[in-house]
DNA sequence: CAGGTATATTCCTTTATAGGTATATACACG
DNA sequence: CGTGTATATACCTATAAAGGAATATACCTG
């Protein structure tokens, strides 16, 4: 990793929605229609967000029927994954990482969509 | 620190003059003049990105006669911390870094400048 | 206080990005 | 193959930010 793609996961960090995306995805692996619904925000925009982090390389995506799986990727990166570390700490304490955390919990992933569901 | 803080850290992070302003500062406190010398770029470029580190709270500037020393926030940042880290672990793959910080120690810093000199 | 040096700010142009509306694509199922 | 559902993309507008040129400010020295 040289300083440009230092730059480029920085960039994918600062913004609000793609930390809130990365902090579920921290969790687990999900479809769009689920973190759309734990956010509370429009189809574009997260689907714009997942796009971003994708050509970043800092998601991947997996078809499911009708469905994309998203989950953080799986190549090693250890700016990424010391950031969601401090990311999960801040999760504790942010009522808007709390909430979507708490959200997600309450969320039903028994649906086809899920990717724990066979 | 919310989430909306915690982007702006991201935000000060993912522009490279200012991850290479941080890596020198994260040796030790220098003058705008050092800093410009030693990355080789214009003034107004430096003095503006210091100008948004520190307002943002992660560098703090004192005035010592003609120069301003600049230095990591003394105010603790968790997040900055971790990363300041990261960034010293890549200042030694980068050849960017690299090359910074050899010019840096190549610097004559007994210049009246200099916070080091008394 | 005049002139010099170090740094900051203003004004401008260009580019990146966020988010919305509308539309396209991919897949499943009848 | 037509319809519905899930997701992606195209197009648009508004805003943020990067960087340069010119200028302003702060401080020092004589």
């Amino acid at each position: 990793m040289n300083s440009d793609d230092l730059c480029q996961v920085y960039r994918c960090l600062c913004d609000v929605t793609r930390l809130r995306i990365l902090n579920l995805l921290g969790e687990d692996a999900l479809c769009v229609c689920h973190i759309q619904q734990v956010l509370g925000e429009s189809q574009v925009k997260i689907s714009k967000h997942l796009a971003y982090l994708k050509s970043h390389h800092l998601v991947e995506s997996e078809r499911r029927a009708n469905w994309m799986i998203y989950r953080i990727s799986s190549a090693p990166n250890p700016i990424l994954e010391e950031n969601l570390k401090c990311l999960q700490d801040l999760s504790r304490e942010d009522p808007v990482f709390i909430a979507d955390i708490k959200r997600l919990q309450a969320t039903d992933t028994s649906a086809a969509c899920c990717p724990t569901s066979s």
